[in-house]
Formats: structure tokens, C-alpha cells, sequence
DNA sequence: TGCGTCACG
DNA sequence: GACGTACGTGACGCAA
């Protein structure tokens, strides 16, 4: 390398002007940002975020590197008017296709610094600097089509970068500058390297090669060589045409057996100045930063020395510091218009369909949504796609609509529209390509639509869940229709309106086009409105790792689970129903036996009639309506003293929730296509961070009684399969530990102690050892309860003991646990300033019931603070390992599928081979699950068993 | 549709 | 000492 640093230079040299005086219209300044990147890393030592363990070195360099770049610009007499940081695209790019080995050698990018790519761009973004790339393409062939396209224009070009394959690019308006070694090159520098002017690099190269990039060039010919016969023979071409003519034996004969790996090797280094233009030259014009967005995230980067020196001006921003809170909400936004549904187009041939692709392309985000027939993901049929490439710009693509029932008596509408597989064949590119942003309200509905399909959508955002994490507990629902009307002030067209309702409500295929249009692509259009919205709120309110890293992986992982399903006997089931149905209506006749007369077993109603009034019994407690109780603790203590009835009704009801809600619904819940039964995971759906599981709910199958665990042995394996259970031990009682930092609780973990008998141990004062059953119980029964924001009335009604007695165990737990009180003061103190309470990993709960004005429901929101914060922390761990799972399983080689998780639970299916294996892994995984970021001073522990049935392995 | 009840963590 | 009470879910059947 002939690095010739430019003798008294200032840092930055100025350029020779051949513009004019006032300097050219177009001064495009484009940074090599991969080059940033490596550079970042690799100059500076490992570097993670305080508050978390995310490495961010890189992202700290590129961040040092970028604002020192902005500062000394506009210093400079010739500041750029166009600026752009240009990234390389991961996927392979058209040099792959002409030489399969093309930069093979390269090693995978390190692991530490993979998290950081996307928000280094995050990072360009937020300087206010435009951030592009090109699926197919290296940074290095934009930053040539840039340059072509303005020298060509009249103006001006710099490349940031130090490499050397961007020197064939220099010319008399085109340099570049290393900004590392204060280097500026021109074409003078140019030759200095090649020995040839910038227009002929590209030859030189192709002789010599570049083993870094696995161009082969030809072997034995170098630099120098390579220089020397360009200039004797012009160029290549006429070089290799003439190469019997060189005098050398070994050179001539080396030219002439590589020729066609020469030429191949000059398409390799040859950049392609028709690359086309992700962004239009005028987009790129320099803007300044938004202050508060580039504060929030340097802080949220935790890089606070740049945060200071970005806020005291240094020479750049003009910008005050960051405010505290975020950003008061708008009532509205009027910036991208009204929503107009009669605007949107309905695409029914290839030629239209292949506009908006392109246009979609160009727009680098997008919105889509899927329209199909059937609620559920698992069967549903596509009906059409629609996308929304920028607000107030949206299409439905139909591929399925047909006329309903063929009871058209007038003449039918016109359904022309493109076929299924056209549309799918057109689509997939694009919403597989990894320099489109795909925005989805739901996304793993619809990834699990497309799937089907044989689409990977990728990559993907949900405006669900950036609601969600901006506003957990804040609202009961994240859907598109009340986010629309929350932040766009906007209600879209609702469903039945355009397919009816009840009895009458027809397929979406049925739907004419016209009104299936305007409803499908508003929900594209809002979508993307949503998203435009939202998403930075996620970096003024601190949030984007929550939702990078916690929530916008997820969609997939459980669109993957709800599409394996789990495997259920229904024959096993139908005996179980019959069997219970042969015992209640037993049951029956005894309790009308009892009763003397007969009466509605299921109805609470009649039975505080029979109980109450008719036989006399004392009501113990009301509901909250004022009726009278018949739950089960309330018929346990009448069966207590001495009624009959109440048992009955108790045993009778324990068969009718198994038969009613398990037996019966699970059977039929058995999908005919796959034999098996897909839940549906909802997220964003609890305040805490947890999922929840519908139709069918699999996450609340019985487990407590024998009755009950005949049903979840009916969850199976397929032959030659087992299930495999691996559930977290305690694991909220450890976090309590950490959270709280409890020394006792986390001795007894660290030394492996069964906690509740270390807790009453410790309670009352008695050894571990010969510890009746009934102190420990209480003492479990107190753990649970300080996980639950303990009072003593409930702790008395767990226990069937009075309040006063339960008041003086919990005064008792608190003497010996002191931190346990300090946490749950410090939780309630926090809650009522701030209105949420956060997880140690940032996941942050609202919990506005501390602002009412009941004081029952403050205290309810007090108790609901001190849970949250323990119960989503073990959420977002479980979450943590679910997302690690798949890479995991695939990097292990292990055939075995993740189907379920029971909050703090997962199931695996895995070839019986595989058990132990699976064993050890899931393990693995999940107990580290928390790491890097969180070092939390307890073990997390791990309980895992294969078995035939998930009874059996749990 | 709201309520009571009960299955789960 | 009030206040009603453990935290978080979903599904069922009844009664209106």
C-alpha cells in the first residue's frame, strides 16, 4: 500500500474546485458504512452497554466516527449538500452467480458484532443521515452508481472509504478519502497504487487478483507486472488477443491458459455504475438530526460522552439536550394526509402488479396484510395480498375471489384477476428480500399464511407489538382498528360491514373487489401510518431493545410452533368423555336425591336456591353481584361440616370443566389436514409480557388432580417420538431473590435448598430436617403469596386459617426477610411516581390502576406492581430462550420441534434417539437464557424429562 | 353479553 | 383504619 499522507494537511484537505465559485449543485459525500463498521470494531476493545451487556463497540465507533465526519464537514468551505451512508447487504449479490467462490473465504462476521448491524443503521438514521442498500448488490456498486450518475451530472463526489477496489471510481470530480489516515485520493494516488490511471485499475486488478476477496486473477502476476503490460498493450482485451507476442515463456504462457479466468476476474472487480439508485439523488440532500431523536439514541445506547458533546454543539448539531420524557403525543397526524379508501387500486393484471413491485422496492419499507378465508392461520386460504408502499398509496392484489353459491341472476361482475401462483411467484421476492422492510399488524398471522405458501417474509415488523411495548397495560388491545383510531383518529372500515355479519357472513373470497379493496388496502395503508408513527417512538422512550430483542422475533418462533401443533388421542379422549358422562349423570341422581327435586347442576343460581334457601344451609360469602357464593372453597367448607350435597356438586363440577372444556373440545379441535391440534399464541395481549394460548387454550390443561392428568395423558408423541417437558424451577421466587436481593432466599438457591423448607426454617425457626408437612406447606403458601403482592386476607383464605393468624406470619416473614419489604416499598413508590414498573430487562408495565380513585383499586395496583415486574421478568426469559431455540436445535443437528410453552414451560417432540440430547440442550438454553444481559445472582435451574405422553413427562 | 366458575402458571 | 383482596390468563354454561 502506497499511503502517501498529503504533506501539511489540514484534517480534512480541502478539494481542488474546478466547479464554480459558488461550488457545483451537487456535492455528494458517500460513506463506505461496512467499511465504518469493521473498522469500528476491530480498532476498538470490546465494548457492551452498561445496562444491559449488548455489545455495542462497534456501534460506538461507527457513532465517533460518523459525528466527528458531520463536525469537520462543516468546518470545511466545501460542505457537501448531498450526504448518504452506503451498506453492504448480506445475501449474495450478482458476483456469486458469475463465480461461485467470490469472497467464499470471508469468514462469518463475528458474533458479537452481527447485533449490531442493524442498529448502526439505526444509528445513521438517527444523525439524520440516509441510510442505503441494495439486495443483489455491494455497498462499493451504489457507491458507483452514485458517483457515475452525479460526475456525470456536473458534480461533485468524496467516497469515504479506504478501499482500494472504490480507486477504479476516481476521476477529476471523484475522490476519495480515508478519513482513518487523513488520506484525500486523487488520481495522482491512484497511480501511485496501480501504476495505471483509475480508468484501467480495474485491468490491473484482473491480473493480479485479490485473495481477500477470492478473485483469481492470474497466478504469478502482481502488481507491478499486471501495471507494466496495461501500459505497454493499452488494455486487456487487447493484451490477451496479443498475448503469444510477450517474450517471457512463463507470463505469456500464464496469459494465455487464464484468459477466461482474467475476464472473469475483471467482471468480479469491475463495479456496475447501472446499479440501480435505491433513493433518489435529491433525498439525500444533508438535513440536520432531529435533537431529541439522536439524544434518546445515544442514551439508549448508553453512549453518554457522545451524548455530550452532540448536545454542547461541538461544532455540529445545533441541538439542546435530550428532554427526560418522551415527546407529548399527537392528537393526531395530518402530515401524510387524510385516508381516502376510494383511492386504492385493485391489481388484477401482471404488468400493474409488476409497477407497484418496483415501487415497493424503491419505498425500502412497505406495509402489507394478508386477506384469507378462515380466522384461524393453520387452514386459512389465501384470498389476496394488499401492500401500502407510503401513506395514502395502497393496492389489493386479489387471487382468489369468486362469485358466491352461483346464484348470480344478474350478469356476473368481472373477477379477472392475476392467478394464484403468479401472484405468489411476483411476491416472493419481494417479501423475502432483505433490503425491503416488511411492516405487518399481527405478523405472525401472516407469516403463517404465507408460509403456507412457500413465502419467508423477511424482514418483518409488527406494528402490534411497537404498541405493545410502547403502551403494556396502558390499553386492553393493540389491534389495527383501535390503534387507528388511538393515534390516526381514523376507524377503518370494519369487517362485518364488507362481509356481513353472524349466520350471513360470507368467505372474504366472496367479497366483490370493490369493497374488499378499499377494506384491505386501508389496513395496509394504516398499518404503514402506524408504523411511520410509532416506531421512533421506540427510541425516544428507550424501548427499541425490548422490541428488538424480546418481541419482533417472536411471530415467527410461534408461527412455527402453532404450525407443528401437538399430537392428542381422541379415542383415549372419547373414553374419558364417556366415562365422565356415565359418572355426572350418577352424580345427578344423587344431588336430586339430596335435594329432593331436580335442579340445574351447572346453574350457581339454582344451587344457592337448594342449598340456601331450600335446605338452609349458611351462605359464607357473596359475590360480587351480592349472590350468594357456591364456589368450590365455599362448598369445601359446607362439605366440611357434614352436608352431603356439597360434595357432590363438587365432584360433579371437577367432571363436567374436564368434560366441557377439555374431552369434548379437544377432539374436536384435531385438525382433519394434520391430525394434530394448533393453538394460537397471543402476544400483546397480557400486561405482563406473558403469552396467552386460544383456541384451544393448551396452556391450562389439568395437571392438579388424577382425574385431570388422564386428559394431558392424551397429549402424545408420534411412534418413534417422545415429549419432552423442561420447565423452569421457581422461577419466580429466584427472580424475587435477585430483583429483591434477598441474602437468605439467595443462599438457599445458590446451595440448591428446597426453598419453601428454607423458608420455614427460617421462619420458625425449626431444622429443615423432620419438618412437618403442614409448616412447609404454609410456607409455600407465603412464597406464593409475596410473588403475589401478599395480604393477610388472602393469604388466610389460601391457607383455611384465620386473617389475624395469617397477619402475624406475614409480620413474621417480614422481621426475618427485611429486603422483601424494602422491594415491595420501593415497587409501590416507584409505580405511584412513574405509573409503570419495568423488568431487569427494560420491559416496561403500566399500571394507571394506581391513579384511580378507589383506594381498592390503587391497592390492587400496588399488588399488581409488585408481581409484574417478576412475572414479566420470567416471561421475558422464557421469551429469550424460545428465540434462541431454532438456531439452537439446527446448529445441534437435532431434528426435534418446540410445540408448546406453558409460561414457564416448554414442550419439545423429538425422535426417541434425540431425547437425551434434546435434554441437555433445552437445558442448556434455557437456563442461560438471561445471559448476556442480565447476570442474575441466583442459578436458574431446569427440570426436563422425556416421555410418550406429556403426563408421563412432566 | 356479563357473570360465576375453574382449568393453568 | 379505610377498602375488598392475593398476580396473570381463557373457556365454559347459565341467565338475561
Amino acid at each position: 500500500m502506497t499511503d502517501t499522507p498529503i504533506a501539511d494537511a489540514p484534517p480534512i484537505p480541502d478539494l481542488p474546485r474546478d466547479a464554480t465559485q459558488d461550488g457545483p449543485a451537487v456535492r455528494l459525500y458517500l460513506v463506505d458504512g461496512s467499511g465504518f463498521i469493521f473498522r469500528a470494531f476491530h480498532a476498538l476493545p470490546p465494548l457492551t452497554r452498561k445496562s444491559d451487556g449488548l455489545p455495542i463497540g462497534a456501534v460506538s465507533g461507527f457513532c465517533n466516527m460518523l459525528w466527528k465526519l458531520l463536525v469537520d464537514m462543516k468546518a470545511q468551505d466545501d460542505a457537501p449538500t448531498h450526504l448518504a451512508v452506503v451498506f453492504d447487504h448480506s445475501e449474495k449479490t450478482f458476483r456469486n452467480k458469475l463465480y461461485d467462490k467470490y469472497k467464499a473465504h470471508r469468514p462469518p462476521p463475528p458474533e458479537d458484532l452481527v447485533p449490531q448491524f442493524p442498529l448502526v443503521r439505526d444509528a445513521t438514521r438517527a444523525f439524520g443521515v440516509h441510510s442505503l442498500e441494495l439486495p443483489g448488490y455491494e455497498a462499493d456498486d451504489i457507491i458507483a452508481a452514485y458517483a457515475c450518475k452525479v460526475r456525470d451530472m456536473g458534480g461533485e463526489v468524496r467516497i469515504i472509504s479506504s478501499d482500494k477496489d472504490l480507486m477504479q471510481l476516481v476521476g477529476d470530480r471523484v475522490f476519495m478519502l480515508d478519513t482513518m489516515k487523513n488520506l484525500l485520493i486523487g488520481r495522482e494516488q491512484v497511480v501511485e497504487k496501480f501504476g495505471v490511471q483509475p480508468e484501467k485499475v480495474v485491468e490491473v486488478q484482473a491480473l493480479c487478483g485479490d485473495s481477500v476477496d477470492n478473485v483469481p486473477g492470474a497466478p504469478g502476476i502482481g502488481i507491478k507486472t499486471a501495471a507494466l503490460l496495461i501500459n505497454e498493450y493499452g488494455d486487456l482485451d487487447t493484451l490477451l488477443a496479443r498475448a503469444g507476442e510477450i517474450k517471457q515463456d512463463k507470463r505469456r504462457q500464464t496469459l494465455i491458459d487464464f484468459a477466461d479466468q482474467i475476464r472473469l476476474s475483471r467482471q468480479l472487480v469491475q463495479l456496475d455504475c447501472d446499479t440501480p439508485l435505491p433513493s433518489p439523488i435529491d433525498d439525500l440532500r444533508v438535513a440536520e438530526p432531529t435533537a431529541e431523536v439522536l439524544a434518546a439514541f445515544l442514551e439508549e445506547m448508553g453512549l453518554h460522552t457522545l451524548g455530550r458533546r452532540v448536545a454542547s454543539g461541538g461544532g455540529g448539531a445545533t441541538a439542546p439536550a435530550a428532554p427526560s420524557t418522551p415527546a407529548p403525543r399527537p392528537t393526531s397526524v395530518t402530515d401524510h394526509g387524510p385516508i381516502d379508501v376510494t383511492k386504492y387500486v385493485c391489481v388484477r393484471d401482471l404488468e400493474t402488479l409488476d409497477a407497484w413491485i418496483a415501487k415497493a422496492h424503491a419505498a425500502g419499507v412497505i406495509a402489507f396484510d394478508t386477506e384469507t378465508d378462515s380466522l384461524s392461520s393453520a387452514n386459512a386460504g389465501l384470498c389476496g395480498v394488499s401492500l401500502a408502499i407510503a401513506p395514502g398509496e395502497a393496492c389489493y392484489i386479489p387471487v382468489g375471489h369468486e362469485h358466491e353459491g352461483g346464484l348470480e341472476f344478474d350478469a356476473p361482475a368481472d373477477l379477472t384477476q392475476i392467478t394464484h401462483d403468479e401472484v405468489i411467484a411476483r411476491l416472493k421476492p419481494l417479501l423475502e428480500d432483505p433490503a425491503v422492510l416488511k411492516v405487518a399488524q399481527n405478523a405472525k398471522y401472516d407469516i403463517a399464511v404465507l408460509s403456507r405458501q412457500g413465502i419467508n417474509v423477511s424482514p418483518i415488523e409488527d406494528t402490534m407489538l411497537i404498541s405493545y411495548v410502547l403502551e403494556a397495560g396502558l390499553h386492553k388491545s393493540h389491534g389495527m382498528d383501535e390503534l387507528s383510531k388511538r393515534w390516526l383518529e381514523h376507524e377503518p372500515i370494519p369487517f362485518k360491514q364488507v362481509a356481513g355479519t353472524g349466520k350471513a357472513q360470507k368467505s372474504f373470497k366472496h367479497v366483490p373487489l370493490e369493497p374488499a379493496t378499499c377494506y384491505a388496502a386501508e389496513d395496509a395503508d394504516v398499518t404503514l401510518r402506524l408504523y411511520l408513527l410509532l416506531r421512533p417512538r421506540l427510541i425516544t422512550g428507550g424501548l427499541l431493545t425490548v422490541y428488538e430483542t424480546l418481541e419482533r422475533p417472536m411471530p415467527a418462533v410461534l408461527a412455527q410452533m402453532e404450525i407443528e401443533g401437538i399430537r392428542i388421542d381422541p379415542d383415549q379422549l372419547a373414553r374419558l368423555s364417556h366415562d365422565f358422562s356415565v359418572r355426572m349423570t350418577e352424580l345427578e341422581a344423587q344431588a336430586y336425591e339430596l335435594a329432593g327435586r331436580p335442579f340445574n347442576l351447572g346453574s350457581p343460581k339454582q344451587i344457592g336456591e337448594v342449598l340456601y334457601q331450600e335446605m338452609g344451609l349458611a351462605s359464607k360469602k357473596t359475590t360480587a353481584t351480592g349472590a350468594q357464593g357456591t364456589d368450590a372453597s365455599i362448598l369445601e367448607d359446607l362439605a366440611a361440616d357434614g352436608h352431603a350435597l356439597p360434595r357432590v356438586l363438587l365432584d360433579w363440577r371437577q367432571l363436567s370443566k374436564l368434560k366441557g372444556t377439555y374431552t369434548d373440545n379437544l377432539a374436536a379441535a384435531i385438525s382433519p389436514r394434520t391430525n394434530r391440534v394448533h393453538t394460537s399464541y397471543a402476544l400483546g395481549a397480557t400486561t405482563t409480557g406473558r403469552l396467552s394460548s386460544s383456541d384451544p387454550n393448551l396452556q391450562n390443561i389439568p395437571v392438579r388432580t388424577e382425574e385431570g392428568r388422564k386428559i394431558r395423558k392424551a397429549f402424545i408423541a408420534e411412534p418413534g417420538h417422545v415429549l419432552i417437558s423442561a420447565d423452569y424451577s421457581q422461577i419466580e421466587l429466584r427472580l424475587l431473590a435477585h430483583v429483591g436481593d434477598i441474602p437468605q432466599l439467595k443462599k438457599a438457591f445458590l446451595e440448591g435448598q428446597d426453598i419453601h423448607a428454607a423458608t420455614a426454617s427460617e421462619m420458625f425457626g425449626v431444622p429443615i430436617e423432620g419438618m412437618p408437612a403442614e409448616t412447609r406447606r404454609r410456607a409455600k403458601a407465603i412464597n406464593f403469596g409475596i410473588v403475589y403482592g401478599i395480604s393477610a386476607f388472602g393469604l388466610a383464605n389460601q391457607l383455611s386459617i384465620p386473617q389475624d393468624e395469617a397477619g402475624a406470619y406475614i409480620k413474621t416473614y417480614f422481621e426475618r426477610f427485611p429486603g422483601i419489604r424494602t422491594y415491595m416499598d420501593r415497587t409501590k413508590q416507584a409505580v405511584r411516581a412513574q405509573g409503570f414498573v419495568s423488568t431487569i430487562f427494560g420491559r416496561k408495565i403500566n399500571i394507571p390502576a394506581v391513579y384511580s380513585k378507589s383506594q381498592a383499586e390503587r391497592a390492587f395496583g400496588d399488588r399488581a406492581a409488585i408481581n409484574a415486574p417478576l412475572q414479566g421478568a420470567a416471561a421475558d426469559i422464557i421469551r429469550r430462550a424460545m428465540i434462541r431455540m431454532p438456531a439452537a436445535l439446527k446448529a445441534s443437528g437435532l431434528k426435534a420441534r418446540m410445540l408448546l410453552q406453558v409460561h414457564d414451560e416448554l414442550v419439545f417432540e423429538a425422535p426417541e434417539a434425540e431425547a437425551d440430547a434434546l435434554i441437555t440442550l433445552a437445558k442448556q438454553v434455557m437456563e442461560h437464557a438471561a445471559e448476556p444481559v442480565v447476570a442474575l445472582s441466583v442459578p436458574l435451574v431446569v427440570d426436563a424429562r422425556a416421555a410418550k405422553n406429556w403426563d408421563d413427562a412432566h
